[in-house]
DNA sequence: AATATCATCAACCGCGAACAC
DNA sequence: GGTGTTCGCGGTTGATGATAT
């Protein structure tokens, strides 16, 4: 933010369209390389023709591991729909609740479907329905998440635990796959199977205070038997102790770091040597946070951001 | 089979806020 | 405090596929 534009550099030409899947991958290994940062500066680095904006969209909407994709259960729709009650045309709010999803698809889905039905549903006392026209079957066979979180009302709508993140979605990976029409949408089949895996790349914003505000850490760990999650401990040294929450599939831990609020006690660097429970640690690795002990939810967890590359296991690695 | 209309969704545009100088 | 730049958000558009006629 605010650096010398280079975006404004004389007479770039800009591409617009849809992406191929060229560009896809080569935004893609740029920002797992480096990490976005500045967005301007990223089509210059990556050695793409778009400018920062709309590389910032692509990777938002699109490329941003964890992303959900896929039909809307009717239970996101429930929520989408009582969070718009509450917060209007605040798509990027309400995205923050429904984790994997991005506040244009929220967006499109309210224009497309969910506007009519709220409509339809004010114009007469019928009860709604559950599910859209001919998305229902696929609803219905499909296991989404969201059916392990019931809501207990629509104008109190459950938040869904950061921890359900699918897996990192691709696109076609070889240029004989591009089809510029039917590449979106065969995309969006192709990557909307079922996975429980947690993504193997992170970035602290998935992972929205908000959610752990309504999910204390042990509905997470609650999850260990069906999701291939498990808890674990985080050793910071003498004064600092946190609760580390993540998937310990194949001997790899992908975790979540939450610390009890004032643990962090102002430090801004320390080694972490993160265990499974087993008698050797998974990793260790030495990294640097801001004290957030203000920004502590109501059960006293905060996600710590880490201010540098993180390395957890191997090519396993958590950006901020 | 051909055409028209509708539905969907990726991407663009413009604006305001935040920030740096 | 003023100005310029970047970012993020929400509204909108345009292309495409699906469905209806």
């Amino acid at each position: 933010m605010g650096s010398k534009s280079q975006e404004q550099k004389p007479k770039l030409k800009h591409k617009k369209g849809l992406w191929s899947p060229e560009e896809d991958q080569r935004l893609r290994s740029y920002i797992v390389k480096h990490g976005h940062g500045c967005w301007s500066t990223v089509p210059i680095n990556a050695g793409l023709q778009r400018n920062g904006k709309s590389c910032r969209l692509r990777w938002i909407n699109y490329l941003r591991p964890g992303l959900k994709r896929g039909l809307f259960s009717s239970h996101e729709e429930d929520t989408i729909i009582a969070l718009h009650r509450q917060l209007g045309n605040k798509w990027s709010q309400i995205s923050q609740h429904l984790p994997g999803r991005t506040d244009n698809e929220i967006k499109n889905h309210w224009h497309s479907y969910l506007k009519k039905k709220v409509l339809k549903e004010n114009a007469s006392s019928t009860p709604p329905e559950t599910t859209p026209h001919r998305k229902i079957q696929q609803y219905c066979s499909s296991s989404s998440i969201t059916d392990h979180y019931s809501s207990p009302s629509p104008d109190k709508p459950t938040l869904i635990p950061a921890s359900h993140f699918r897996q990192n979605s691709l696109p076609p990976s070889t240029a004989d796959q591009w089809d510029p029409q039917s590449y979106s949408n065969r995309h969006h089949q192709e990557i909307n199977g079922p996975s429980p895996a947690l993504p193997k790349l992170m970035f602290a914003e998935w992972l929205s205070l908000d959610s752990f505000a309504a999910t204390s850490a042990a509905p997470l760990v609650g999850c260990s038997n069906t999701k291939g999650f498990a808890g674990g401990s985080a050793d910071f040294g003498p004064d600092v102790s946190g609760l580390f929450v993540g998937d310990n599939n194949n001997g790899l831990f992908h975790g979540y770091p939450l610390f009890q609020q004032g643990t962090s006690g102002g430090q801004n660097s320390m080694t972490a040597t993160v265990s499974d429970g087993s008698a050797s640690d998974v990793f260790s690795s030495q990294f640097s946070f801001d004290d957030q002990s203000s920004a502590a939810d109501a059960n006293n967890y905060q996600f710590v951001e880490f201010c540098s590359e993180f390395q957890l296991n191997g090519n396993d690695v958590m950006y901020i």
